[in-house]
DNA sequence: CATTCTATCTTGTAATGCAAGATAGAATGC
DNA sequence: GCATTCTATCTTGCATTACAAGATAGAATG
């Protein structure tokens, strides 16, 4: 039972999964990059690292699923980068998820013990 | 909304997945090569193309997953090679499905419309 | 004997997650 | 003052995977 195997096996089953993650957690409201590494913990018990997040908000501005903008520092608040979702984002949230079901319930077919042929 | 950017994340949300799939696959009975890929279209909706599968099968084998055979040739089969699940390899089903299963209880939650925090 | 079909395998490309490190401003401690 | 720590953003390099495209080979068909 190789634990590396499994660990080198989640890094892929993330892919793609952790980018509609994101859009998702940014459909509830505008956040800032390290503000969705807290958020998808808290919320979803998604652990994902710095190293992860910054490129991928990038990704989601070139694919035109988000928008960027910087706030005005406070008294409080350091200047952050927030991100917004577009109305293209929100088509590809909804396509995503379709995809992602869809795979889901075929995972779960496979996963039924019954016997197929 | 750009169709290549949700097939270009399409191809990434696979990555993982079809390996735990292939591996369920072959949990019901031996296959060979191709015979998953006609499997997996027909039980579940998945379509993998050949050069996918014939990588993918050696790397289960070699995290010990699966184990390898050559069929003998009949008189109306050529001979194949089969792949049959290890003990590993089901253990690894157990645990990957609970990593998958988790995962989607994650995109649910974040899903959800219900306003959190 | 060329073609087609099944079956396996290889090569090269594109994409992503992430560890590690670089940068920078603000606050804290000595 | 000066070093340290904390938050926050961004970059670089590596490992891994999906897959299109092509290579190989035996058997059957025309």
């Amino acid at each position: 039972m190789d634990d590396t195997a499994l660990a080198r096996w989640e890094v892929q089953l993330r892919k793609g999964a952790l980018e509609l993650a994101v859009l998702m957690a940014m459909r509830s409201r505008d956040r800032y990059g390290l503000e969705f590494v807290e958020a998808l913990r808290r919320l979803a018990g998604i652990d994902l690292p710095e190293g992860t997040i910054y490129p991928l908000l990038i990704r989601l501005i070139k694919d035109g699923w988000a928008q960027a903008y910087w706030s005005q520092p406070t008294q409080t608040d350091p200047p952050r980068k927030f991100y917004r979702v577009t109305p293209a984002g929100e088509a590809a949230i909804a396509a995503m998820l379709g995809r992602w079901r869809r795979l889901d319930a075929a995972m779960e077919t496979l996963a039924g013990k019954d016997p197929f042929e």
